[in-house]
DNA sequence: CGAAACGTTAGA
DNA sequence: TCTAACGTTTCG
């Protein structure tokens, strides 16, 4: 099913040394209503249909459909999707990235959390004797057997593809 | 590379 | 404010 997304804001990534690529920050309607941000007043439905609602759109931003990448460092347009319309040159590099763009960006740099459900996690006692353990004062790191499996993991970049349409985001 | 040390942050 | 422990950097 498709789950629809209000777009906050559009901006040229600052990658140093990197092709240029464009930075889409949105979130759900649920959190746009919640927040009361600024022209997103009324219902989901309507939000979702008028054009004035995202003045970025108006702004050069190309509007035939794209595909975008979900990660959890942000949403980014895949290179070669805008079929040559001069994108380089039609936004500033560099926006002050406000609270609204910073939480949606750093959501992939948040701190993991034990599963809770694993083996180890429900072992509720330091074993004192693995290196870990014996290590605590400096090495800051918890027993090796209580050790979570997913954190164990690496922190798995999830990626998955969004396609763009006039006003919204959906999810394939 | 893996292990240790370090810096940091979420939660109590 | 303290503790637990994740993420990052440094070491071997
Ligand atoms: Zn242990
Ligand atoms: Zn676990």
């Amino acid at each position: 099913e498709k789950q629809h997304l209000v777009l906050l804001q559009i901006r040229r990534c600052g990658c140093p040394g990197e092709r240029s690529h464009w930075l889409v920050c949105c979130c759900s309607v649920e959190a746009a209503l919640a927040d009361g941000l600024e022209g997103l007043t009324g219902s989901a439905d309507s939000l979702l249909g008028n054009l004035s609602d995202f003045p970025l759109l108006g702004n050069g931003f190309p509007l035939h459909p794209g595909l975008f990448i979900m990660t959890p460092a942000g949403v980014f347009l895949a290179d070669g999707t805008l079929g040559g319309q001069g994108v380089a040159e039609q936004q500033e590099p560099q926006m002050p990235m406000d609270a609204e763009l910073a939480s949606v960006v750093g959501n992939g740099k948040k701190k993991r959390k034990r599963c809770g459900m694993c083996t180890p996690c429900r072992r509720r006692v330091n074993c004192e004797q693995c290196s870990s353990c014996r290590n605590r004062k400096t090495g800051h790191q918890i027993c090796k057997f209580r050790k979570c499996e997913e954190l164990k993991k690496k922190p798995g970049v999830e990626v998955s593809v969004w396609k763009f349409t006039q006003t919204y985001l959906y999810r394939r």
